[in-house]
DNA sequence: CCTTACTGAGTACGCCGTTCGCAGTCATCA
DNA sequence: TGATGACTGCGAACGGCGTACTCAGTAAGG
């Protein structure tokens, strides 16, 4: 068994006897995230991963015990190499730099935004980055409880809203349209809802709100909650 | 065929003729909501599902085109029955109110936090409690696009928190470990990457926070964050 | 150089979502 | 009333999935 019972993480890459592996870790991920980008989450399977790579579907089991942890390796791996930000010593400017930065990369690899909630998964590269931002509210006066608070809430806001803006698009892939497609799908619908004259604010929305699909829209919408939540955070600070 | 290519919400539920269906939409709704709760959205297979409620497999194609609309379903099922909030007329009583309505459901019905994302399914239940939403904060003097920005930023922030409590929950139920099982696997870990000296901060949280499994903790830490989100969003407010 | 430990992978098992075709049922209309 | 035709339930099957087993081949350690 390549295997250990224990976390991915401490199991050594390559055994100490034996012949030398052909493939790596590293380039199992990288070829995963690759068609996890470009084709969907769900079109990476055991079995086609395995094509891709040339190799036989049960060979990735002597690199990884369970897809689960193919998917927390792609999950750090993203993190460490498309996660921009700059700590520079201002808090604000700081967290405002994570915030996009793990939007721009939840938005480049969409299964990020499932896949890499919480604490579940603490690679080597999400631990760094965690580290990294809780290092911009060091020496502000808080208690770790108190950074916890701020770290989580920024990273529920990021999380949430990323989710949000992917799901329309999501469901429009996985359904085979393309989104204007899927939203013709939807009008007559909308409209017999709005018809009905319940829901006036929803009518609103749907007819007095900038263009819903201005691709600027949704960024807006980021920034500006964006900014109410770290105004809120602001709050936590003492003095 | 039962499908016409629509949504599913303006698709009669019975055909005009034929025999009665021996089934509703609600009750394999129920029966799916019921079944995903005790064991996990996985467990939920068409077949599986069938045979709870004894029938065939097949047959539940008479009521749902896909799986995905079964879902949706189920999501605006819960929607429905399951989330309580308040609005009394005071718009920061009232965003509480929902804030906490809807993070206690998604605790319920875990597997509402990553299906009912965005506003890709707008079943009359979630349009209901959406124009309610929209309500507590109409009549304060803002634009529509400026009410969007708050519901969609509280929204973030609830499903985000709530995606977070679930994830390590969820991924020891999927490993079939229970909770505490599953922390003692990760120790060994989490102390390597202590003992390697760097992630000082990370080991604060470690060593220094409030127990890390006590119940209350993330209860209060949503709590907490929501106090700050909503301190943000009265930013908007004009006056 | 032999022993030993490991690698690659064909095969198979038991799931999954979904489609097809058909027998049975019932509302409608001649 | 009886025939028609739409609709229902569903067994069987298709293609795909994650994963376990097994075993021949290979390379390092003694």
């Amino acid at each position: 068994m390549s295997s250990g019972r224990g976390v991915i993480w401490e199991r050594p890459e390559r055994a100490a006897r034996g012949p030398a592996p052909s493939l790596s870790r590293e380039e199992i991920t990288a070829a995963a995230v690759a068609m996890a980008d470009t084709q969907g989450i769900d079109a990476v399977s055991m079995r086609t991963l395995a094509v891709q790579l040339g190799v036989g579907a049960a060979s990735l089991y002597r690199y990884v015990d369970r897809k689960d942890e193919l998917i927390d390796l792609m999950v750090d791996a993203v993190m460490g190499d498309d996660l921009q930000f700059n700590i520079r010593g201002d808090w604000r400017d700081d967290l405002r730099s994570f915030a996009r930065g793990l939007r721009a990369m939840t938005l480049r690899h969409p299964w990020v935004a499932v896949h890499g909630a919480g604490r579940r998964n603490l690679g080597p590269n999400t631990a760094r980055r965690y580290e990294q931002v809780l290092s911009a509210i060091d020496g502000l006066g808080l208690e770790i409880d108190e950074m916890l608070v701020m770290v989580e809430t920024l990273d529920a806001f990021i999380r949430g809203h990323s989710l949000d803006e992917l799901s329309e698009q999501e469901s429009a892939r996985r359904s085979g349209l393309d989104q204007e497609e899927w939203m013709q799908v939807q009008a007559p619908y909308v409209q017999s809802l709005i018809n009905g004259g319940h829901y006036p604010l929803l009518t609103r929305v749907v007819f007095d709100a900038r263009s819903p699909h201005d691709p600027h829209r949704l960024k807006n919408s980021f920034d500006l909650g964006l900014e109410r939540v770290l105004d809120g955070l602001s709050a936590m600070l003492p003095g």
